[in-house]
DNA sequence: CAATAAACGAGACGGTACGTCAGGTCTTCTG
DNA sequence: CAGAAGACCTGACGTACCGTCTCGTTTATTG
């Protein structure tokens, strides 16, 4: 996380950060974000009030940092194979996406960063160049080989394409328009391809 | 809004309701909603706190009445129009959908609901009763007319095809990925439509 | 009680008048005058705020009008006998007021009611008009009685005497400073007695 | 004032206790005892209403302590000579307890704290342990020298005689009796030393 | 190997807002 | 038209946190 004011970091008390993280994590999962106080925090954390405004600009920040370290703990990152099979390697992105909104542990945490980020444009920032571009990004590149390899038309537009394949089913999420699983991800998939004019796998 | 409690409704003062739904929507749109205060919608409505705490559950609700109300001040809802040029028509909702999302003064207070409504059950629920549901419907019913009439394929999921013409848009909006003017309202269309089978406009 | 505001006191629903003034002394007695709201009266009377307002000025006054209420439903005022023995006679006085006083029921009462008599002016002056100058007259009656019968010092202050008389026993009750029994009563009034130059009975 | 919780006291902000004692005892003599607040106390002592919470359990308590820090600052308890003289001595202790009490200024304070003090048994502990019983126990060591030099009855009841000396004066002020001077002053220990079987200075 | 400087835990501080309670006024409906 | 019911504006309550600011106490270079 960008830092507000910069002390030296390499001072930083590792095992203070970590444990304000896991605070963190523990409390918006507990409670969710609307409950969460930077006191509560730190007494969890066994930290200092300062030491947490030290290091983070807001609340939100934390709480983003808390669920990045979560994610690179995790398997970081989907990345898109290339198989030659575009619709089988778009489908393994958005099987895993689906099941992952699906989940009701997630979910929480999920809607309440995305609140956060919504409205604090820096935090938007971090999030876009920290993972939501390279996710475009690779699922671009996928495209893009596709359409060299003649399998998407030539005029295609590719932002327009992943904003067609992650749209919908951020949309479905967010409004609890229905089931979010395989066999959506799977249409999603057949029908977007349909749009950008490959034959459907 | 749904009321907690259950005041008796006849001896509502019309003018406080209208006076607090004015102020709340002021002062979101002067310094957005983390900014918003009970207390300070109180002030500016000349009312006292119980008054609000009487008659809505929390500030969220509060904010999506004032919403509400100015949305049905303004034409309230959109009605898709059945001209016989499918494309043509969802052209006509899509490209002052996406004037709205551009427009700054639209943009903070759009924000700033969503992230209420998408942490918020009550709300959520509220608002797809009577804003969400509503649009997507008008959008269904086009759609399966166009179905009927043979223009769009037999086998189209129409609960898809609303998520396809909505959510690209959204994801773009809420990210902020890319502009949002008449010429994406139109690709959009365009490529949705490809999508599902009919011909193009 | 002076009405502050003068309806025609004709109209006076007199069911409504004892309805408060026996709620306000439950409440006194259950919770003490400190936790005792105008709202609760009205509540535990079945009766509107408004007609509190109308006929009593504050919450003192109608404590006040419930003590008076139920003092005079009891005997009502001591009547202080002349037997001849002016020690028997006050020590008939002084011994009821110290069971009185002793008695926690009324402690916590008479606290409360001294409370609000002392620091308002109005129910001070209702006080002793009703109560307290009527007791303090026959006392000093008795005693200019006895001082005609040469029992007591031709130049005896009478005026002082019954505050020697009450004083004392008031004060300990009020700081709690020792028991308050018949012994203590007849030790005061035997002590009085030879201050006032009468022989000690 | 004991604390209701215990934070370290060494920690306290000594000028936030004197600004709020201070603004107490102005508010106080402003406006009396029952338009006192917490929160203008807080906004006149320039300090955050937890500060009080903090270190105070009630608003009695405050304006208790801002009473006691006056009462150190003047002289801080009268001290009973012993010249010999009993009458005189105690005159010396009456007399300036007579003026203390006609003053208006002392009067509205008294009141209210006296009222305060009556209804609140911690009060009342602190209250005797840190004015009342010291001025009666220097009191109760004259007598008792009194007593055996042979000026005093042998047989007289100690705490008797300090109620007696105390309480009508008491009973006086509280009730609005009669003037409160010298001459009264004076009268009374004449009186009550007649009482106790001492020749009359 | 001190000493010295920074991060740290702790928590008091001046504040803002919370959500609740009660005050006293006002309005509406009922007997 | 007095009275019940209760909505209303006001203002204070006591609590929760905010973000800032000392306090000693580690901790970890650096002279």
């Amino acid at each position: 996380m960008a830092r507000h004011t910069a002390p030296d970091p390499t001072r930083r008390n590792e095992q203070s950060r970590a444990a304000i993280l896991t605070a963190a994590a523990e409390l918006v999962a507990e409670a969710g974000f609307g409950k969460l106080t930077i006191e509560k925090i730190a007494a969890r954390a066994g930290v200092g009030k300062q030491t947490i405004y030290r290091w983070w600009p807001s609340k939100g920040a934390v709480v983003f940092d808390a669920f990045l370290a979560a994610s690179q703990d995790a398997g970081g990152g989907y990345d898109l194979p290339d198989t030659g099979d575009l619709a089988a390697d778009l489908r393994a992105v958005l099987r895993p996406t689906a099941d992952e909104l699906a989940d009701p542990g997630f979910d929480r945490t999920g809607r309440a960063l995305t609140a956060e980020v919504l409205n604090d444009p820096d935090l938007l920032r971090e999030y876009r160049e920290r993972l939501l571009d390279p996710l475009l990004e690779v699922t671009r590149a996928r495209l893009r080989a596709a359409r060299t390899a003649g399998l998407v038309r030539a005029d295609a537009d590719l932002d327009l394409a992943v904003e067609l394949l992650y749209g919908p089913m951020y949309y479905r999420w967010l409004h609890g328009l229905g089931p979010l699983d395989h066999a959506y991800a799977d249409r999603l998939v057949e029908t977007v391809l349909r749009a950008l004019g490959a034959s459907t796998g």
